[in-house]
DNA sequence: CGACTCATTGAGCGAAGTCAACGTCCGTGG
DNA sequence: CCACGGACGTTGACTTCGCTCAATGAGTCG
């Protein structure tokens, strides 16, 4: 099969490039990486725990989460992965991972070599800082997953996930933060709220009777953002996820 | 003030070394770095959210946490950092953090120029890939809070948190898996748990009643290590702290 | 058509929070 | 020296948020 992975490539690429500045040669270096586009359907595994990774995986098209595991079957979910995503970029210096990746829904991914990742990290010390912080913001982000789930109560949460994900949509281009698609039942958004999809259900209701979203199928429509960054407590400021003119300019041009 | 940092140092260092091999000259250049040791009672922000900062610290004795801020004035406790730990490391690569470290119990800390620290990693590319492989440990950490917070109950979380701390206490030679000292108050707990001081407690009691810990002051002791670990699910892969050949062998995949 | 997944809603329960009181330890100042 | 205040730990009574169990409907695929 063929997809256009290199969509997804630019996407990332422009995403290091956007955070760390990055000459012409080094990123000509890194788009010459190759890979291997694969399909996974909903709910399968794409990388599964206690394995040892040789590659790394990008998300092409679709959605990803990675799930830590508790013993009695429950899930939970540490990160959500969009298109442009290196989901598991950390695993190129922890190769032996506890946790597993799962696509949520059709996604396409291409994977990637360590080896190759670490070559061209040697040999430009200038990419191996923007690897290296691409890991800080996941780390950022997981930080604000912890807040989340110790301090606030459902619709918070589930509130600021909602601005997290449309932020990160509007940044990457896949949507605007008005209105954007969400591929995920209500059983995976609770097992990454760290609640019952009984619940997400309710929550769910609940802000749409308070007119602050609206839902159809799975597009999420923010009717009402400053109140629902509000409730959420939400500060964009965590993604470092420049909105900054040059950044949309270099994306439309492309 | 003079505080022995060589030793917090030493720890650090160690640390690196043993996740990623490491010349002499590497770590001679790492060693070589200065910084400016302080101390910071109790609940005293080290570093205040929204700052720029410009030097990361190291813990040489004591106890600090991360801390996530939600508008209503209540906290959450994202990290817990031991002497011989690099907590803000991460901050080298994103200078502007959103979160404020404090000093739970009276710390002294090394404070290591931001500069200095880019210069030994663009000097060394092993010492780059060093840190990023810290950054990636402290992230996987972050992962299994997310578990803990989202899909534990209050005893489970308190014993997984107490298996953890026992454990990295242990291996960085601050005290036993058995029997090790955990500077915070039952509110910092809680703080970190997502739970309140109160109901900290009463899983104290209910720990100490289940005969799986005894506590003596802020001194823990775990009587029953098995139990302990199989009430909070609590498999130490995660931490990649072994110093046993095992863990060793899952890095060398890299 | 049947089997399946997913969304929706109700009823009852339980884990954790809130509010409140009290004891201990410790530093500080009259 | 003791009195006072503050931080911390402990415990009880009551409330509430989110979970469990259960039933139903809507959409989809073979």
């Amino acid at each position: 099969m063929r997809y256009n992975s290199d969509s997804a490539m630019r996407l990332f690429v422009d995403r290091l490039a956007e955070r760390t500045p990055l000459g012409e040669d080094e990123i000509r270096a890194f788009r010459s990486l190759e890979g291997q586009t694969s399909l996974a359907r909903a709910n399968v595994d794409i990388v599964t725990p206690g394995e040892s990774t040789t590659y790394a995986c990008l998300i092409v098209e679709g959605l990803a989460g990675r799930f830590g595991q508790v013993i009695d079957g429950r899930r939970q979910i540490t990160a959500l992965h969009i298109a442009g995503d290196m989901c598991d970029l950390h695993s190129v210096v922890l190769p032996k991972v506890s946790w597993a990746l799962q696509a949520l829904s059709s996604t396409v991914i291409l994977r990637i070599k360590h080896r190759d990742i670490l070559q061209v990290a040697e040999d430009f010390p200038r990419v191996a800082q923007a690897f290296w912080r691409d890991c800080a913001v996941d780390a950022s982000i997981l930080s604000q997953w912890v807040v989340n789930l110790g301090r606030r109560d459902a619709p918070a949460r589930m509130a600021h996930l909602l601005c997290e994900m449309a932020v990160r949509m509007e940044n990457s281009g896949l949507g605007l933060r008005g209105e954007f698609k969400l591929e995920a039942s209500q059983t995976q958004l609770g097992d990454a709220l760290g609640l019952t999809s009984i619940h997400v259900n309710r929550t769910f209701k609940l802000l749409r009777d308070n007119r602050l979203i609206t839902t159809e199928g799975r597009t999420v429509r923010i009717c009402n953002w400053q109140a629902l960054a509000r409730l959420g407590d939400f500060d964009e400021d965590y993604l470092y996820a420049g909105r900054g003119d040059a950044y949309r300019r270099a994306l439309r041009a492309s």
